[in-house]
DNA sequence: AATATTACATTTGTCCTACAAATGAAAAGA
DNA sequence: TCTTTTCATTTGTAGGACAAATGTAATATT
């Protein structure tokens, strides 16, 4: 009888495949591969291994997948240098993330939009101010701002950043916010949201006035949104 | 002679396993599929798509490694919840991301560090405080601060900010910054950082002082290390 | 008849073989 | 020596086989 033995972990459940990933993992930081090192063929890996080439594909599939590895056609692979945002786009599908982490990416986005001040008014040039500019007179006649009118402004502050990486993270989660609000807007048909701080005011500070301005007003601004979710 | 055909683009190279992944992916938000719904099995998949069990297995694979399906024994596949975190934290190799990349994440952990402030005096409790109290009195007394001192506070940080992607965003990054910073500091063995804002400062404004005091002195607190990865 | 046991069918995990396409290298020819 | 041809290597894809596991159906037992 087992069932009082001392240890009742649950262990190695893992498949040869992950195992093999694990190893290959393993193998590529013990041996500090860097980007163009050639790898061994899969039949090399497989024999090694004591495994299947379908399982060692089966890994590699993996982390080709990530990026990690690329494969020229008839010459082997290679280590590569994946894309760490690349990796988390193919999961932000809004249908299966906990609403735990719907909520953690939302207030993600709240940081960053808060946190580009700094870097919005030490890279802004008068050019990129004359094109928010348009984007929020067109947008001052409008009685109601759609997802698009939205994503125009916050798009053209992450692109003023200079920060590549910041505007493919706000491309990346706009699905998710999009989601989140068209399904929490559902109930009472289409709140209109009175916005203490609209986008020319923001345009405004941004133009005159100081990064922590900035920073205030945006936060005001994004509350208003906060907290219709959290209703 | 092609040469001079009118359109002269890279097209379709996509392996059939890509095809396979992406066709998944589609099948899955297309259908709505949410966590827990049953998948057909892989035969059925393979059949439909017109590929081998194979290709298919390597599709799958992918997917189970991002978290989106699980498989349990013997009752085939089942949709499941990714923790978008964990895709990452596998492609976080210092040694073969970019040096792009690694600039993109430090610049974005600066963001973060500065866009908690907000949520740390929302959510600050008399009890989370005098525990930073210890950590920053303790450190108050050292010459220099090591890498697991750093760690000890700014994880702290992140613990009472109460979002737990935080929390496991800056584990994540962690590695990523040792690496940069033993890589970097070697030629002159240790270099002595004078902080104009010390962890003790930090933990002062946090208790007495205000939101906007923090992301200043923040900011003044890490642009010291910002400024020797730069030079 | 109700329960316990057994047999079966289904599905994933793993292995094996085979072959086409591609491509660099080597061999053969001019 | 240079060009052409052949060959060997390696990945991509297909298909077959079988063990293990497990839910279900069938059978046996009390």
């Amino acid at each position: 009888m087992n069932t009082k033995s001392g240890l009742l972990e649950p262990l190695e459940s893992l498949s040869m495949t992950d195992r093999v990933e694990n190893s290959l993992r393993e193998f590529f930081t013990e041996n500090a591969f860097k980007p163009g090192d050639p790898l061994p063929n899969e039949q090399e890996i497989a024999q090694r291994l004591n495994v299947s080439r379908n399982v060692v594909r089966e890994a590699l599939s993996r982390l080709r997948m990530l990026g990690m590895i690329e494969t020229r056609p008839r010459r082997g692979m290679v280590m590569a240098q994946p894309d760490p945002l690349a990796s988390i786009e193919k999961v932000l599908n809004p249908l299966i993330l906990s609403q735990s982490s719907l909520n953690d990416i939302f207030e993600l986005r709240l940081i960053l939009e808060m946190g580009i001040a700094d870097f919005l008014f030490a890279r802004k040039t008068a050019k990129a101010l004359d094109e928010l500019e348009l984007i929020v007179e067109k947008q001052k006649k409008l009685p109601l701002l759609s997802k698009e009118d939205e994503i125009e402004f916050h798009g053209k502050l992450y692109d003023m950043t200079g920060n590549e990486t910041f505007q493919r993270f706000q491309s990346l989660l706009f699905p998710v916010f999009e989601h989140v609000f068209t399904s929490l807007s559902k109930p009472g048909g289409h709140a209109v949201i009175k916005d203490p701080v609209s986008h020319y005011d923001l345009f405004k500070i941004l133009k005159e006035g100081t990064s922590e301005e900035f920073q205030q007003a945006m936060r005001i601004h994004l509350s208003v949104y906060y907290n219709t979710i959290k209703a």
